[in-house]
DNA sequence: TCCATAGTTATCGTATACGATTTCGTACTT
DNA sequence: AAGTACGAAATCGTATACGATAACTATGGA
């Protein structure tokens, strides 16, 4: 009766549940700058545009809530957070500490491989400092530094890193749009974490030098923004 | 406030939504006990004990999840999360960074009547050895935790640190309660703790002081567990 | 006796429906 | 004309309903 459809085997891959979708979907036109800071997300609305019910977006939504990318309110509703310039100070603070520990744990565990790559990334972040172009740098730096973390063995650590630079990511741009000057700076360091990486420096050398590294960009982004 | 009197009028206050007092409640349940973990959280059950309907439930299980209190598979349902020791270890090493973290950012701003507070806490504690009682030892270890990290200005840190500290409470007496001997080291480490906040000690001593504290309780833990 | 398979049950996932709350527009009063 | 009060529209919050999925049980064959 219920017919099984067990014709098509093939198709049974990933019906990943439509709460899953409508959250990736949201939070990718987030990410990718499609619903910009301050958007009103209408359930409704996002809910027919996906062609479900509201139901799974609203469980989406307080997804992304509990990670920080949209802001809610009761009876009101959802729009995505934008970053001002608090937020901003507390999200790269909170980011300094958990992505130098991710990148000191991390460290022992990159092999040269990697390095060579990360090394090509900031090559090519170089290189991109002449024909100045913020957003591929700022997407350059989320690939270096991805490198860096990515072997971090804690699973948690890791993945509040993965929160932190979500938070920042409809940012994009900006930052270094701001600060032009850091980004030449930021090259240079770098380079300087690479060696201490591959001379297998102590841990807290590498997370004090990682930590700085982030909390020298909020200090230039904090300097331009007294101004 | 035992019960959620529906008759009470012009309560305007806090008519907070369903979720949230569904959030509360298995929150609660989880984290004083009557949920141990491995318990499964079937939602119509609960959206009965409750009263509501299923939806709210729903929501308050998925934002435990997020918080890592319940682990949840589609299609199967939720259990209450319960702590192996490979989780333990990786709780407790986020922890111990940003609750060090935490910690140190909040020192400059602890003052004396503070301090003399945490003290007597950790007093108390150091009188508990004697007819040791494991569940109310860590229960005063967490009152003077807060103390110390309470006032950190960063709330995305501060956030962070109360999570890992609710992951650890289905544990609550079992850390001490297993590795009896490390309850008056503690009392000690805190004590000096105390005296690196008065004497203005700079931020990353304090930082590492911290951070070694509960890293030692995690050793100690792990000594323990080998054998 | 043990394993495989079909049927049953428990539980979840999502759609639809409706009451509740907020917001916005409009008319009325001062 | 400006401010306030009322009412309509938009949107959210929750309940109920039903199809879908996975765990469980019983039955039959090797």
């Amino acid at each position: 009766m219920t017919e099984t459809a067990v014709g098509s085997p093939a198709l049974k891959a990933n019906p990943e549940s439509k709460s899953q979708q409508a959250y990736a979907a949201v939070k990718a036109r987030i990410v990718e700058g499609t619903y910009t800071p301050g958007y009103r997300l209408v359930l409704a609305k996002i809910a027919e545009d996906l062609g479900f019910s509201v139901v799974p977006v609203r469980e989406a939504i307080r997804r992304l809530e509990a990670e920080g990318l949209v802001k809610f309110e009761r009876n009101v509703g959802a729009t995505v957070a934008g970053i001002d310039p608090t937020e901003y100070l507390y999200t790269m603070q909170t980011l300094s500490i958990v992505e130098g520990a991710a990148t000191a744990l991390s460290a022992p565990l990159i092999d040269s491989v990697a390095i060579a790559r990360a090394r090509a990334v900031n090559e090519e972040m170089r290189e991109c400092l002449e024909h100045f172009d913020p957003v591929r740098f700022t997407a350059l730096n989320q690939d270096f530094h991805s490198v860096l973390f990515e072997h971090c063995p804690n699973p948690h650590i890791l993945d509040l890193v993965h929160r932190g630079w979500n938070r920042l990511a409809s940012l994009r741009s900006s930052t270094f749009r701001f600060v032009p000057g850091r980004a030449q700076e930021s090259v240079r360091e770098h380079e300087a974490l690479l060696q201490l990486i591959e001379g297998a420096a102590d841990a807290d050398t590498i997370e004090k030098a990682a930590r700085r590294h982030r909390a020298a960009t909020l200090d230039a982004y904090l300097a331009q923004a007294k101004q």
